[in-house]
DNA sequence: AAGCAACTTGACTGATCGTTCCAAAACAGC
DNA sequence: GCTGTTTTGGAACGATCAGTCAAGTTGCTT
């Protein structure tokens, strides 16, 4: 064994993140990179390869936390609706911080297999919870029966995506509010 | 006089902005839009300014094209509600060309108050027209009157950004009518 | 205590960035 | 056909890009 790392590898991924999530992969420089996370530059290639590799690493873990924060909300309330609230309700109080996932498919789009496959490990887990979810707010009469529970979550992510543009676009509390509502109002 | 400009100036603004929707402005470079406009490096500078104003020129052609699109749209149906399904087909139709609107959201935020004069100039017509048109199909008992006319206009644009980037991370066209439908359904 | 493997630091690489300069070519009016 | 203005294309600018190299430093292991 010898010398160990002087930095924290999740922190300084958490600070990439911040960084790319701000200004996107072609708008952030190593520069930046080596600013926020505060390490060499050295210690940047050695560890996370080089900026596309870390860049890979920043949306994986993103999609973890996001995904595990969903599922948490998802299934933090004993009704089923309320869980479903309760993941909109956080998209919507999550103040400014744009969406990786979402500026990364403006970003690309489909032109990035790596990314794509991150994103489809992501979708799976995320979606098996909420289609059961929805189906038990469908069961509990608070989800309208017309609607097919895979066609809801692809509505709650565009609305999600769709919130989280108006956010970066400037709009208030209030507004984001009344997204959430009208979103939720939708699956009745 | 002397000699006139050897290209259309509207023709290659067009083929500009095809660029930055599919690349955005970072991940753009000078040489894509030389390729793209079939001028030369001193033409662009000449007639276009810089990569900046070039970029504010596109975003402002596209959000005067995508408006008139919408308001074509949502005009030329005899009944609102058509009006406004015809607007949301409009999107869902589009196939796959990302929106300069999203992704220059995405890409910068409301960091460059230039950009944002453009957008909100942008809205403030569509904005108007949209507003009109819902409360029209609610006095004809076709939106529900329980939802304020501004709160579904900010529905329908987070709807619209949702879709399109839904179909920019590749859903297919049956996924994106079920968005438009239940997009739809919520107005109800 | 000594040696060594890993980490850090900062100078440096070629490539590419957006932009400008310059001279040649092209067209309008006389 | 000439003159004057503008467009054009290519060469060239400094700045910055992502990434590398080579010392120098640190701390674990024996």
């Amino acid at each position: 064994m010898a010398r160990p790392k002087a930095f924290d590898t999740e922190i300084a991924l958490d600070a990439a993140m911040g960084v790319f999530r701000e200004h996107g992969y072609e708008g952030t420089s190593a520069e930046m990179l080596l600013d926020a996370m505060k390490i060499g530059r050295q210690s940047l290639y050695d560890t996370f390869g080089d900026k596309w590799r870390l860049y890979q690493a920043t949306l994986r873990r993103y999609c973890q936390l996001e995904g595990h924060g969903h599922v948490t909300a998802l299934r933090g309330q004993d009704r089923a609706f309320d869980g479903i609230r309760a993941m909109i309700d956080r998209v919507v109080a999550d103040p400014r911080s744009p969406c990786l996932g979402v500026s990364s498919a403006c970003e690309f789009g489909q032109t990035k297999p790596e990314l794509d496959a991150i994103k489809v490990a992501a979708d799976h887990v995320l979606r098996t919870a909420m289609v059961a979810r929805i189906q038990e707010a469908q069961a509990d009469g608070d989800v309208s029966p017309d609607l097919q529970a895979n066609e809801i979550v692809d509505f709650l992510y565009a609305s999600f995506a769709g919130i989280r543009i108006a956010a970066r676009s400037g709009a208030d509390h209030p507004r984001l509010e009344a997204l959430g509502r009208t979103t939720l109002r939708a699956l009745r």
